[in-house]
DNA sequence: AAAACTGTAACTATAATGGTTACAAACGGG
DNA sequence: CCCGTTTGTAACCATTATAGTTACAGTTTT
């Protein structure tokens, strides 16, 4: 199907900000963390901004950031902020109007898909950011990671006004922001 | 996301076929409900055969009907015949083994996945071909369908030696192979 | 002013899906 | 046995989503 690794990007982007605390990252850094190019970390930056989940700051001491706690922000959020629409589509064209079938088909199967949604949403919706985050540590803690060379995830930044995303739909206890 | 439209002609297809019963259709009596060419229904019909869940047959009197019974058959035995492969994917390329996020994220995000495709095919294991069918009748019935102009869906019809698919995954209940 | 970021546009590349034409092979009926 | 019909299948082209790349204007710190 969709070939759809845009979600799995997604999250491993947030767990990293979750990851980093405070300090806000440039989209150099978590391009080399996901493997790919910047400009594509920061499409998709935009689009979390946009949701609220992520807060943002140009200029030479810029970065990207979580915008709320990573306890607060589920997956179910990360997924509507992708605007995915769903698992399944209907058909492009309309069905024939002359079958019997046909002609009710689409009407079922919304109804199909949108059973399907709800379940994939219930999924998402128990699942926190700091889960992700906390189902990763068994394998390597924050203190003692091999190549991050003491970066110190959480040193003290003064970042002024980094601006949340416009949209905000779940204002979920916003800690920073 | 996937604009995936292809589960949502299967069932269509199947359901076109469940409600013809024992006629065979030829691929462009489909593609004219479908409303797209008989060449991409023969396609699909393919990948249904190699899933056991139709059968087809060449020549002049030939067409494709269902291979079992249509309450046999669940949404599951359609998406799995369709090899989706899940909602999400992973990432395409793999992340960086030097970040303590990259290289356990993931592990964690199959984990996550794998809930998500349980879910989908928890609800799809609980609808079948002949229930998507049943909540077609409600809007008009087989006896009494404008335009159909008296075809007998259910006339007898002795189609010698249709055959099968090749894997017939789930051998569920052949009523009619 | 200079350096270092983000925001954003403009391309190109790749892959999945779908549409179309064409034709060989299979099959039933005369 | 030949003919017409239909599937099986290959070979294209079109469209769309995703992703990768380069370039540059705007913002912010020093």
């Amino acid at each position: 199907m969709s070939t759809n690794s845009r979600f799995a990007v997604a999250v491993h982007v947030l767990s990293l900000m979750a990851w980093s605390g405070e300090e806000p990252l440039k989209s150099e850094q978590v391009a080399d963390s996901v493997n790919t190019n910047p400009v594509v970390i920061r499409r998709m930056l935009l689009e979390l901004a946009e949701a609220g989940l992520v807060v943002s700051q140009t200029g030479s001491l810029g970065g990207s950031k979580l915008a709320n706690d990573p306890s607060q922000t589920t997956l179910l959020d990360v997924y509507e902020a992708l605007e995915c629409g769903g698992v399944f589509s209907l058909h492009r064209q309309p069905p024939s109007r002359d079958c019997p079938v046909g002609v009710n088909i689409e009407t079922v199967l919304g109804d199909v898909l949108r059973e399907v949604d709800t379940a994939v949403e219930q999924v998402l919706e128990g699942i926190t950011i700091n889960d992700v985050v906390q189902r990763l540590r068994p394998c390597g803690d924050a203190s003692t990671v091999k190549g991050s060379k003491k970066k110190h995830y959480d040193r003290e930044v003064s970042l002024p006004q980094l601006r949340a995303g416009a949209k905000t739909r779940r204002a979920k206890a916003l800690r920073t922001a």
